[in-house]
DNA sequence: CCGGCCTCTGAGGTTGCTCTGAGATTCAGT
DNA sequence: ACTGAATCTCAGAGCAACCTCAGAGGCCGG
């Protein structure tokens, strides 16, 4: 077995389809693990390791584009291809907002699947589970804040999530809409990133996000 | 005039379509640029600051694709989406191999083309602007003057707007009626610029901002 | 079924920004 | 030095953006 190997989730009902994609991705050199409902998906995009998930739209239990979401709001970044039967732009639009990076339409083509996948990890490389925070570092597979001279702290789904999006990118600062897109997509309140940011500050110190008024927030201290 | 806008390169050789993206695009907020072959889409892409490109594949001079190639093997990763007329699939792998993060094949759907770029600048994040004062450094996304031996100083947005627009040019004086029209617009009072040239330097100092009398505002000397 | 944690809502309270206006100060020309 | 004009200084009203936090409801393990 390859070590080295990219670990792919496959996500499809579709016994005979799911069988020619692991055969298809096992040669090309990737380690495939298949499921075959959106349960399973979500669970193992939860609690595995995976370089990139690949998942069907239409699923028994639950819809690949909620599923996706609901992965987004657990703070799983992992770059996500939608494989979609339907070809419509609202069905394309609505699978690229809720957090998937691409979307392929059946039936596809092999070599376009690959090179679409390439191009996915190509640009996701930088997965490092622990996040630099200036002093502090964010460990996102364990929720939680280390810092050298004081206890853990442990962070909430929804905290983690916040802080690791801004935590990507020290000298960036993020708008509430961007944020509220990508971690709230299913609340209502416009407040909802105020809150966590609220909580955050309450665990972690008021100095460790920055509020850039009008624009929206930042990692502290940079 | 949205001075925090995502900046867009736009290489399309038809008029016609390339005047209708730019007034899409213009319209949701970004800022276009449109050249019009690949000359100048490889000038351009490796001079200047963008947040994303759009480079048609059928271009004069040089194909979208070779264009892709050259500005990745200088260096170049700013995310890029291709517009192609041919689907065939070859076509899609090269244009993705080359290095583009994704493609559109006319004749598109605008809310498709939109919700793609907005994946795409969603995942890169690492553009900021930052103007030389001469020894500081005005960081324009987070609204902060930089310097090598001291605190960051956090300008509101009518002071980093007002400090933007007179550290573009070094050496040229602004009118107050210029600034005014250009920050203060619906400031009845006249006397708006001064009170904010005041609140800069109370700031930064009294040297970072000279008054030519009768004229305007201009850089401090270095 | 219960209790605890997490999520999100909504309603104040507070802060910080914007712009105004008026007096103080500087400047150029006489 | 005198004078009028240009510029500087600064306190404060009004307002939007932001913060704070209690609590309702959901989810999950016991």
């Amino acid at each position: 077995m390859d070590l080295d190997a990219r670990r792919l989730l496959l996500v499809e009902d579709d016994r005979r389809l799911s069988q020619l994609l692991v055969r298809l991705l096992t040669t090309e050199g990737y380690d495939v693990v298949p499921v075959y409902d959106g349960q399973a998906g979500l669970h193992h995009g939860l609690t595995g390791r995976w370089d990139a998930l690949v998942i069907d739209r239409t699923l028994p239990a639950m819809e690949g584009v909620d599923l996706v979401r609901r992965l987004r709001s657990r703070g799983i970044t992992t770059p996500t291809m939608l494989l979609t039967a339907r070809g419509t732009t609202e069905d394309r639009v609505e699978g690229l907002d809720a957090g998937a990076e691409d979307y392929v339409v059946k039936p596809f083509d092999s070599d376009e699947l690959l090179a679409r996948l390439r191009a996915l990890l190509r640009r996701h490389s930088d997965t490092s589970a622990v996040i630099d925070l200036g002093g502090r570092r964010l460990d996102v597979a364990s929720r939680r804040v280390l810092s050298p001279d004081a206890d853990p702290v442990e962070l909430s789904a929804q905290e983690c999530a916040l802080l690791r999006i801004i935590a990507a990118n020290p000298g960036r600062v993020r708008s509430r809409e961007e944020l509220h897109r990508r971690i709230f997509q299913n609340a209502d309140s416009p407040n909802a990133v105020d809150t966590y940011v609220y909580y955050l500050r309450r665990k972690l110190g008021a100095g460790m996000i920055r509020t850039v008024r009008g624009l929206g927030y930042q990692l502290g201290a940079t």
